[in-house]
This record gives structure tokens, C-alpha cells and sequence, in this order.
DNA sequence: AGCTAAGCCCTTTTT
DNA sequence: GGGCTTAGCT
């Protein structure tokens, strides 16, 4: 990537393109229906190689053969790559080769040389997306791309573009990008200094809140009444601007911003938005249903023309995919297309390429149950009577799911599938836990992606902070955060005299700790530390454009004392630390400058991995979208967790839906085999809760289900050293929806499940009991505790003998309300509910 | 100033 | 259950 800091002028950048660009082409014109017949066209030794991609497409062209990278398209698809001039809206369903009509569109305009590369505007939604695109692409021209500086994500884009005009947005060019944490922190500080209860006014709620306005489009004057009364009795709205004001002063902007400000830019400056509608010809949208209102006006601003000019719009996506309304994506934008851009073509692709007709049956069956979608139904020719049903699994709990799991992907692994191809998608991130542990255990190769990140590390944000500070000094944050890391003896104390000192003359504290040495409001020592601080950071400063910025980093950290004060750590930690930070340094050397790398990290969050390593994947539904495996896991199918009791008490039925769609988009990441589990018993908040089958299972197909069987007797529980359980006792699960489970879930269906979970008032209602009818035992947390023991004060008594359906019979050892203590016989002593236990 | 112990909050998803 | 912040102590 671009660091963002080049000084190119930037409308010089390319020659004019022969011809017009909309018009007939100078140079041989090709008909879009040439015949095809060319051979693979720029390998790296074909002639063309070492020119530009446009160079290479052309050559391809040139040789006066159609490429063939027209052909193997469907109609569709064909027709969605070929119809480059005008607006066009492809609704393309999983698996339809929705990337690579995106890919085939960007090279047959370089091939038909409509456009240059830097004239085509390509937005995706994540990095890995972007990254994905450039690389194929680039297998489509024949080698890497290079010359597309207009790929990249909104947020990539947006900084682009303020890189090179943040005057005009009141910024100057080497500002910095804060992350969410940094956010907080500063709204933290800004609540403080209003004097207002952060307790009571959570600065990370703020932080929320400011960057949903952000996202429909909102700066502090447009913000509704309501909302700005909302928070903090009413001080919602100054404290947003003071939010903003500080970001200034600090030079800075947060993610937000990064879209926010090229908007207003480009309203108040329309000469400027002229140039940028000469410069991209072609403008292309991925995953447009993802995109919020910020973004929608955004590509409104780019895209739209004045009358008579074609619109070289083209967005993809899938409203069955829409996964990402909890944070203002629109999916209003996708079906307002036509109205947008009058005229617009609509390409629809339903042929799926990826899966097996019994996935498609039951993704197709279960989205089904969406209101409001355009209506998309996939299908396939591929149909195989070897191909497996979708497997529904049952556990006892967690603990088993990923024991479980775990078999299944050890006997795949045995008859020889990659781990690769494996993949474990989850709901929500704490669940990958017990995945981890257990492949620990087993020893199996796994990757988290999008799990803790490297650069969330507390040493890897020190570093940072220390190399931020020395790129843009009014970086009060880092200021903020290292002054005193390592140990330097300036304390709360200094550190609040700092910051009034440099409020007060609006200076950075850096600038101020500069000033203030010189004066006698700081005792002696802290002035002397403060010296050594400053000095230091105008000698890294000075070294900034001579010296290789990966030698400078090693400086900055040696001399500060921030390694040597890992190396002196004797935690156990520090070595691991010192490990990471070198591997930071390892990871600068692919960039061309510190400030490069600075911004990369705060716009690419993830870390690579290695794809080398044969490992099965651990991610979170989010995060798979796009991605596709041979084979996938789905744990987790409870009400409560998914569908997610938090989406369904704010989002209600549209939160419902939205959930349904989650489901969707992990059934339709399966290629060949698909496993969903879900568990009886789930460890919520350190106690065990019983849980009720997700209400998605019922609304996959019979026809296309299989409700596996489980190999002798539920996995380990006869074995793991419990004892009998009455369990043992039930029959085996039949090829119906049989299950213990399931048949609850029947069972109380009409019952309302959405109390089953914990809310957040501490009042959670759950069913035991197998055979019995009705809810039996209660579950209260809280105050609600004395109320359930008046109701029913004697249920049970010190010394009782009782039976837990996991952990086997045992003796009460204790009662504090709902919670009992029990010596088990077999699994030692436990604190479980009492409505997980019968008398016996 | 710096450490330890005790409470507190939270646990959906992300650029 | 657990990670983090705060309060109170040395």
C-alpha cells in the first residue's frame, strides 16, 4: 500500500487516455463480442510483463484475440462485466462469483482502454476484500497490480483523499488516525473536564454513540434534539463538538472523520469534486448492501453526474447478506438504487458455484423466512448422491460441542482433508475459547482470525504511541500514554499540569513540557525528566527523513528505556513482549516510512497469516463473509446467542432478520459439508444455564437435514469419569427431530424464550426437566433472589442427596439463594442453580 | 508513587 | 468467570 505522503502531483499522474474516454477508442477499437480464443495472456514471462497493467491488458487485446478471461462467464455474468458504460446494480447471491465479475469488469475497462488504472475507483469493504481484488485482478492482467491507487477500502480511500487536502478540512497532512481506543480515552478526558459522572455517562457509550452519528452523516449541529438530550442531561451535542474540536487541535481523526470530512470537502468545494468526477471514469461498489448512510452520500457525491453524462456506476451485492445494520449500514441504499441512477441496469446472478444442493436447499429455506428481501433464489446444476446433508448436532454443553468438533475434524484430517478447509464459525468471539483449549489439547493446528490483535498489545500500542509522537507531535494521546512508560517519576500530578498548561495556550503538551522546563511550576525532578523527554523526541524527530525508519524504531525504543524496561520485567510475559516488539520492528521493514506504516496499521487492523500453515480457521460469522470452505462448523445454534438476545431486544423483528441472515451467510461458506451444533447447557457469567435449540433449526428443510446420531452414547459423558447420568437413559436421537433438545424446544414454543437469557435487569427464567411439563425451577439474579426463596423457601436442604443432569448425584454442601454448593460423587465439589438439580 | 486487594463491569458483530 | 479500574494502604 501507499503510504499516503507521496507528493505526485496528483492530476498529472497518468497520460490522457487515447481517445475519449467514453467515446470510440484511437487505437483498435474491439468489439465487446470478439470471438474468443486467447491463451492464458500475461504469465510473468509473457512479453508484456515489467509494463503496467493497462499496458499488459492492452497487449492482450492487441494481439488481436479475444482474452480469455470473457470466457467461462455465464450469461449473466458476461453480461454484468460487458455493460461498463451507465449505472448498473448486480444482485449477486453467495457463491456466484460475485469477486470475480467485480475482477473481470476492472479488466475488460483496462483491456478495452476506457480507462487507465488510476481512473478506476474500486471500494471494498474490509482490507481482505481489497486485498483479495488487487490479487486477482492482477492474475487476470498478468502479474501484480500495480497502478491502482483507487482500490482500497472506503476508509482507505477516505484517508487518501485527506491526505492530499486536509487543509481544506482544517487538518494538516500527517494527521493521525485514532482507533476506538483512543476515542475513548479522550471522551473520557472531555467528560471528566465537564465535570460530568463518568460512571453514570460511560465515555465508551459516548463513543458509540458519536460514531453511529457519524455514520448516517451527522456533525453536532445536524444531530436530532432527542439524541443530543439523550446523553449526559442534555449535553450530548457540546460534548460532540468539544469532541471534535479537540480532534483538531490534536490533528487527528477517527474513522469516522475519514469518511466525513472528503464529504464536506467535496460540498464545499465543488470545483475540486469536478476534477474527481474527471478523474474517475469508472467507479466500482462491493458489498454495497454493508454500506451506511455516510458512505451511501459518500459515492452519491462521486458517482452522481449532471444530466446527459454517463454514470459509470456499478455496485454489487446481496441484500440476503446484509449483516451489518448494528452499525448503520442502510440496506435502503441497495434498494434505492434505480431510483439513484436513473436508468439503471439490474443483473441479477442466482447460479451458486459453491455449494452442494443440500447447503443451498437449506440456506435458501431459511432465509426464506426473511420479509422484505428482492428475491433472489440460488440454484445449481451440481447434484451428487454422495453429497452429505446438512448435520444437526447435539451436546450436553460447550465443553462437548468443541470435544465434539474437535473428533470430527481429526477424522476428516484422517481421511486426508486439509485443515485449510475447515472452518469454525461462531456467533460471538468468546466461543472460540473453548475451540482453542481444546484444540490445544488435541494438538491441532488452528487460527484465530480477527481475534486479539497483535497491535491491541499493551507494548505494541507503547511503541506506537512513542512513533506517533515523533511523526506528529501535537499527538497529545501518545503524549499521554508513554510520557511516563517506562517509570520516568512524572506522575498524575505533572502530567495534569502539562495538559492545563498546554490547553490554556492551546499548545500541544509536548510543546508545553517543552516550555514548562524553563519555568519553576514543576518541581526540580520532574523537570529534569521532562528535559530528557523532549530532548529526546526532537533528536528522533530530527533523524525522521535521514534515517531508515526501522533503525530509527529500534532508536526510539532503546533509547527511551522502553525495551530495557521489558528486559528488567521479570514477569512472565516480558519475554513474549520483547519477541512481539521485534516482530513490530520485522513487520516496518516492508514500508516506506514510519508514517507509511503508521497508517497502514491504523487501517488494517488484522494481521496476516500464513497461509502455509495447514490449520482450521476460528473466526466469527462477520468476519467469514466472503470466505468459503469445504467444510464448516456451526456451534452455538441456542436461543439467547443465535439468534442473539441482544439484537432481538434492540433490533426486534428487523434484528430477528438480521440474525436469520448471519445464519445464512455461515450455511452458504460451505462447499461440501456443513455441521451446526447446538447445547443443552451453556456457562453464562460463570454459572450453567440450560439452553433452548435456536429457533433456525426449525426452519432448515427436513429434506435437507440430517440429525446426526451421536457416535456411542453423547460423546463423553458416560466416559468422562461422571458416572451414569439419567441421560444415558434416553433413547438415541432418531433420524427425526428427536432430540432431547429439540423436543423441548417444542415444547415451549409458546413459551417466551426471550426471558430464557439473562437480561440485563437480572431476571432469567429457565426450563429444566425432561418429560416434565411446564417450567419448573426458577433462575433470579440479584434482588429477585430473596423473592424466589419466599415462593418456594424449602426446595432444598444442607445435606440433601440430589442428581445433576451433568455432574451425576451428589450432597449439598451449601445454599445461598438460587446458588447451591454440591459435593458431587464422581466430579467434586461445583456451585451450579438449583434448578439444575432434582431431589432424589 | 507504586503496589495490592477488592469491587466493578461486562461478554455481538468492525472500518 | 475474569479482566479491568479504583481505592486504600505502605
Amino acid at each position: 500500500m501507499s503510504n499516503g505522503f507521496d507528493d505526485i502531483p496528483f492530476f498529472d499522474e497518468e497520460p490522457a487516455p487515447r481517445g475519449r474516454p467514453d467515446g470510440p477508442q484511437a487505437g483498435a477499437p474491439v468489439p465487446a463480442t470478439t470471438p474468443a480464443s486467447m491463451p492464458a495472456s500475461g504469465t510473468a514471462s509473457s512479453p508484456a510483463a515489467g509494463l503496467g497493467i493497462a499496458a499488459r491488458a492492452m497487449a492482450a487485446r492487441d494481439v488481436g484475440r479475444r482474452p480469455d478471461y470473457l470466457s467461462g462467464l455465464n450469461p449473466e455474468q458476461r453480461e454484468a462485466v460487458e455493460s461498463i458504460d451507465g449505472p448498473v446494480l448486480v444482485l449477486a447471491g453467495a457463491g456466484t462469483g460475485k469477486t470475480r465479475v467485480l475482477t473481470t469488469r476492472i479488466a475488460h475497462i483496462l483491456a478495452s482502454s476506457k480507462a487507465f488504472p488510476s481512473q478506476i475507483l474500486a471500494v471494498t469493504f474490509t482490507n481482505k476484500a481489497a486485498r483479495e481484488m488487487k490479487e486477482r485482478v492482477g492474475v487476470l492482467v498478468g502479474g501484480a497490480v500495480e497502478g491502482m491507487p483507487w482500490m482500497g477500502t472506503f476508509h482507505s480511500i477516505g484517508v487518501k483523499l485527506l491526505r492530499r487536502h486536509a487543509e481544506l478540512c482544517g487538518l494538516r497532512s500527517a494527521f493521525t488516525i485514532l482507533d476506538t481506543d483512543d476515542v475513548v480515552r479522550l471522551i473520557k478526558q472531555l467528560i471528566q473536564a465537564d465535570g460530568i459522572d463518568d460512571k453514570r455517562w460511560p465515555a465508551k457509550q459516548f463513543a458509540q454513540l458519536i460514531d453511529g452519528w457519524k455514520n448516517k452523516g451527522l456533525s453536532p449541529a445536524d444531530i436530532p434534539e432527542g439524541d443530543a438530550r439523550a446523553f449526559a442531561n442534555g449535553k450530548g451535542r457540546e460534548l460532540y463538538a468539544a469532541y471534535q474540536a479537540r480532534l483538531k487541535t490534536l490533528n487527528a481523526c477517527d474513522f469516522g472523520d475519514l469518511l466525513l470530512h472528503p464529504i464536506k470537502m467535496f460540498r464545499e468545494h465543488p470545483d475540486l469534486l469536478k476534477e474527481y468526477h474527471a478523474k474517475f471514469r469508472y467507479i466500482l461498489v462491493d458489498e454495497y448492501q454493508d454500506t451506511n448512510t455516510a458512505q451511501y452520500m459518500w459515492l452519491r457525491l462521486l458517482a452522481q453526474r449532471p444530466k446527459g453524462v454517463p454514470q459509470n456506476v456499478c455496485c454489487v451485492g446481496d441484500d440476503d447478506q446484509s449483516i451489518y445494520g448494528w452499525r448503520g449500514a442502510e440496506v435502503d441504499n441497495i434498494l434505492r438504487f434505480e431510483k439513484d441512477f436513473v436508468g439503471a441496469k439490474v443483473i441479477k446472478l442466482e447460479r451458486n458455484y459453491r455449494s452442494t444442493e443440500h447447503i443451498l436447499g437449506a440456506a435458501a429455506h431459511l432465509i426464506a423466512h426473511n420479509e422484505g428481501r428482492l428475491g433472489k433464489t440460488l440454484f445449481t446444476d451440481r447434484s451428487d448422491p454422495d453429497d452429505q446433508k446438512v448435520q444437526v448436532h447435539a451436546a450436553w454443553d460447550s465443553e462437548e460441542e468443541a470435544r465434539a468438533v474437535g473428533e470430527e475434524i481429526e477424522q476428516l484430517q484422517r481421511q486426508t482433508h486439509r485443515l485449510n478447509d475447515m472452518a469454525i464459525l461462531v456467533r460471538a468471539s468468546f466461543q472460540m475459547r473453548e475451540f482453542e483449549d481444546r484444540f490445544v489439547t488435541l494438538g491441532l493446528n488452528y487460527r484465530v482470525i480477527g481475534g486479539p490483535r497483535f497491535y491491541e498489545r499493551m507494548e505494541i500500542r507503547d511503541a506506537l504511541a512513542y512513533f506517533r509522537l515523533v511523526c506528529q507531535d501535537a499527538d497529545d494521546l501518545a503524549f499521554e500514554r508513554i510520557v511516563n512508560t517506562p517509570k520516568r517519576g512524572l506522575g498524575d500530578t505533572t502530567i495534569r499540569a502539562l495538559h492545563d498548561y498546554a490547553r490554556a495556550r492551546d499548545i500541544p503538551m509536548l510543546a508545553a513540557a517543552a516550555e514548562m522546563i524553563d519555568t519553576d511550576e514543576l518541581k526540580a525532578k520532574a523537570r529534569k525528566s521532562l528535559f530528557d523527554v523532549v530532548t529526546n523526541f526532537r533528536r528522533w524527530q530530527g533523524l525522521l527523513e535521514n534515517t531508515p525508519h526501522t533503525e530509527l524504531a529500534e532508536t526510539i525504543l532503546e533509547e527511551s528505556g522502553y525495551t530495557d524496561m521489558w528486559k528488567n520485567d521479570k514477569s512472565a510475559e516480558a519475554p513474549g513482549r520483547l519477541e512481539n516488539l521485534k516482530e513490530l520492528i520485522r513487520s516496518m521493514e516492508q514500508f516506506e516510512s514510519m508514517r507509511g506504516f503508521l497508517e497502514h496499521i491504523a487501517l488494517v487492523m488484522d494481521t496476516e497469516t500464513n497461509e502455509n500453515l495447514d490449520a482450521v480457521s476460528i473466526m466469527t460469522l462477520h468476519s467469514a463473509k466472503g470466505l468459503e470452505f469445504e467444510t464448516v462448523f456451526l456451534p452455538g445454534w441456542e436461543e439467547g446467542l443465535f439468534p442473539h438476545q441482544r439484537a432481538l431486544d434492540e433490533g426486534g423483528r428487523s434484528g430477528l432478520e438480521e440474525e436469520r441472515r448471519l445464519a445464512y451467510v455461515g450455511l452458504t461458506r460451505a462447499k461440501r459439508r456443513c455441521h451446526i451444533w447446538f447445547v443443552s447447557n451453556r456457562r453464562i457469567h460463570g454459572l450453567w444455564q440450560s439452553t433452548l435449540p435456536s429457533r433456525f433449526l426449525d426452519e432448515l428443510p427436513v429434506t435437507h437435514v440430517d440429525i446426526s446420531e451421536p457416535e456411542q452414547s453423547y460423546g463423553g459423558y458416560n466416559r468422562g469419569g461422571y458416572g451414569q447420568s439419567r441421560f444415558d437413559k434416553q433413547e438415541p436421537f432418531s433420524n427425526t427431530y428427536s432430540t432431547p433438545g429439540w423436543k423441548r424446544a417444542q415444547a415451549n414454543k409458546t413459551d417466551a424464550t426471550r426471558d430464557n437469557w439473562g437480561s440485563r435487569s437480572g431476571v432469567s427464567i429457565e426450563r429444566v426437566g425432561y418429560g416434565e411439563s411446564g417450567p419448573r425451577a426458577k433462575t433470579i439474579d440479584g434482588e429477585l433472589i430473596a423473592k424466589s426463596k419466599v415462593d418456594d423457601p424449602s426446595k432444598f436442604t444442607v445435606g440433601e442427596r440430589v442428581f445433576h443432569i451433568k455432574f451425576g448425584n451428589g450432597n449439598i454442601a451449601g445454599i445461598e439463594g438460587n446458588k447451591l454448593t454440591i459435593d458431587f460423587d464422581r466430579a467434586g465439589q461445583k456451585k451450579v442453580l438449583d434448578g439444575f438439580v432434582d431431589k432424589l
